[in-house]
DNA sequence: GTCTATAATTTGATAGAC
DNA sequence: GTCTATCAAATTATAGAC
């Protein structure tokens, strides 16, 4: 059965965002790759391409939440989950053509500082990220305020190598950084193993 | 005296490839922003936009490894050097009213899939980041492999935190991103320091 | 809900006088 | 080297029939 309009347009603007970015895509673009009309577009996102914009970051940024907590589920411990992440993501990067894994990031720095409800979105995106892993440190022991940093980076990290991967045409910065995060996470158990609380 | 009118051009550009992303950027607004016609731009950059894309990313590339260097030079010690970095790249942030500090990772976002001149650029630019860091580790002693390592995850965590912290409109990213990257090179240099070489 | 037609503007780029 | 004028094409967005 075929998707609903509203989905399909989404999901088609999903990947153009991604391989073009925002201002690289046109409306046309989308209408043809979602086989809908433009008129069908402002039909669902009266807002026009903006709001559209922000529909997909907010169903990208529930994507990539699940997608994190539900590895992190699967892996044997806590610094394993982010080797996995990383590892995953390397394969989905070259299997694609480096094509942007995330529409987010992109968005995100063509209009930070040009349009406020799309940096709204990207920023709530990434603060869902940051509260699923700073839960899923502290599960782990690390105290709150050191969670919080790690997940910090570990978002900034999974963000940065996505530019680096993708434009060195390599994985290799995703493979360094998975190694280097977990190495982080497993310092930081150690150390409130070492000095528990009182 | 008045800057050369190609400077302008180059300067105008990069800050208005920072604020809006390079699709975001047209022709008219760099025209305005450096004072020369559309036909001085076409005169300095026969290729138009891609062209002056490229000798933008080339221009800002070098001065990024430039400040990486200085401040390398000037930090008490290896791993301080990058606690000095981040903190110098958060005052920046915060003073520009979050622009971003680094057009090269926005273009190269936008435009990896799409135009080659640009990615190759890119991809250069952070190359010689990521070999300036690894000159700076494996001097600090960390064997070559586990410092090109490190450095991949420095240049990552750079674009990284630079799309989170202006995004989420706070530095604290960047200071996260500048605590965790010094101590992993801490944890290297220890780590080799307890098995000297052979 | 979907379609076609179109308005109003802007885009990157070129030509040629000065 | 710089200027004005201009091109053809594409852009977002809207209107109104079906």
């Amino acid at each position: 059965m075929m998707a609903e309009t509203r989905d399909r347009i989404i999901v088609a603007t999903n990947e153009l965002f991604r391989r073009q970015g925002y201002n690289g895509t046109s409306l046309s673009q989308i209408s043809e790759a979602a086989n809908a009309t433009i008129g069908s577009i402002y039909h669902f996102f009266p807002g026009g391409k903006e709001a559209l914009g922000v529909a997909v970051i907010e169903t990208t940024g529930e994507m990539f939440r699940e997608l994190f907590e539900s590895i992190a589920n699967e892996a044997p411990g806590p610094a394993e989950a982010y080797v996995a992440f990383f590892a995953g993501a390397g394969t989905v990067l070259a299997e694609s053509g480096y094509i942007d894994p995330c529409p987010i990031g992109t968005i995100a720095r063509e209009v930070a500082n040009v349009s406020e409800p799309l940096r709204v979105a990207a920023s709530n995106a990434f603060a869902s990220w940051i509260s699923a892993a700073t839960r899923h440190l502290t599960n782990a022991g690390i105290p709150t305020e050191q969670a919080e940093q790690l997940a910090h980076v570990f978002v900034a990290t999974v963000e940065g190598t996505f530019v680096l991967s993708r434009t060195q045409r390599s994985t290799a910065p995703l493979e360094s950084a998975g190694r280097c995060v977990s190495r982080l996470v497993t310092l930081a158990i150690d150390e409130t193993q070492r000095t528990p609380t009182p």
